[in-house]
DNA sequence: CGCTCACTATACAGATCGGTATACTTTCCG
DNA sequence: CGGAAAGTATACCGATCTGTATAGTGAGCG
């Protein structure tokens, strides 16, 4: 079901989950051509040896790192998801409040896609897929969602939560205001009620 | 006016002028941290002790960089709003039709301020408050042109065309839709009719 | 004329980059 | 018991990074 299939080839051992983790924090926070192997294995407290093992390269730790943070989001959205009523408004909203939950939760610097896309433009590099995936995916989501509480325009609206929820993400990431993940909820539940999603 | 005044202190020779369009167009195509100064000596046909004669620093690079695109975005959209109607919604749309129109010419990996905050994280970087200042500066230009055509709730208004102008120049350079633009002003549109705009 | 400024050409320094090599230890498991 | 797997420690490689040093060229100008 995922689009990271072919991807993860690596034997997760207990040094290669803490690679991971480092790289993640490391690479969300700081960038990723910024940082190098040596400070991910110092922070991993592994030796070089040990990444180059189990990873192969950086490369492959990028799109591990990517595909890891694909995966998670989006088993912590279905959870949010799939608490609110089948069929209803309240599924749209509630992918709103993920964003702002895991915003909270794992870092505030704006989505990691995105900002991986700013370092990666090369579309033949291997995380690639991973990136633009993702945001297919979620459009794709939207679209279902909105299908679900509309007769009709569920594309045009499913695109216009797209927009909102990318749009808030980014204010977020670059602070240009209080709460946008907020803003951008109620943006959509104003939208949902014009759509007549509320019967 | 602007908020870049006390950081360019480069004489813009011609070489130095070349390397600045050299090194804007890689950065942007590629990003900033994977470009090196050789590489902008070389492709704007210079030598490296000329850059740093101008420049002092690759760090000086950037903020020249991102400065130069600030000012050339502000006017170039000033041109697409001041020629609609003084406190009309058109001023709002020409927004849009402004980043469509500069996206087309200069390029659709989205926004170099969101792509270039990407990898530049630590807010004591001279060009932080480049980055964070457009943002803020659309957002009040926004809010400012909303409060010219609506009697209230300006503020929330002028969030959510920021929000939706922010998704829009995401999703273009994610490649996510065709046309994310001209889906948001789409959406503006319907939000300016909403509130009253169009009397 | 002679000075200054902008620039070229080239070589180099020191650090860091991704990645590899060698040798050793620990743990688990058939 | 014995071997494979997973790991540590350390040293190293060539390439590339930002930045500097030295020497020389050509144009403008008082």
């Amino acid at each position: 079901m995922g689009t990271t299939e072919g991807l993860r080839r690596i034997t997760m051992t207990p040094a290669a989950r803490r690679v991971l983790e480092a790289a993640g924090r490391l690479f969300y926070e700081r960038g990723i051509h910024v940082v190098g192997v040596d400070l991910i294995a110092a922070e991993a407290r592994v030796t070089k040896k040990t990444i180059y093992d189990r990873y192969g390269g950086k490369e492959q730790i990028v799109v591990e790192y990517l595909a890891d943070r694909d995966e998670r989001w989006r088993a912590f959205l279905a959870r949010y998801v799939d608490a609110a009523p089948p069929a209803s408004a309240a599924r749209i909203l509630a992918v709103f409040d993920a964003s702002r939950a895991w915003s909270a939760a794992y870092g505030p610097k704006g989505c990691s896609m995105v900002n991986a896309h700013a370092e990666i433009s090369d579309p033949a590099h291997p995380a690639y897929p991973i990136i633009t995936g993702q945001k297919q995916w979620m459009l794709a989501l939207f679209t279902r969602l909105a299908g679900d509480v509309t007769s009709e325009g569920a594309g045009d609206l499913g695109r216009t939560l797209m927009l909102l929820h990318e749009g808030a993400l980014v204010a977020q990431g670059l602070g240009v205001f209080a709460d946008p993940i907020g803003q951008a909820r109620r943006d959509a539940e104003t939208l949902l009620a014009a759509a007549g999603a509320y019967p």
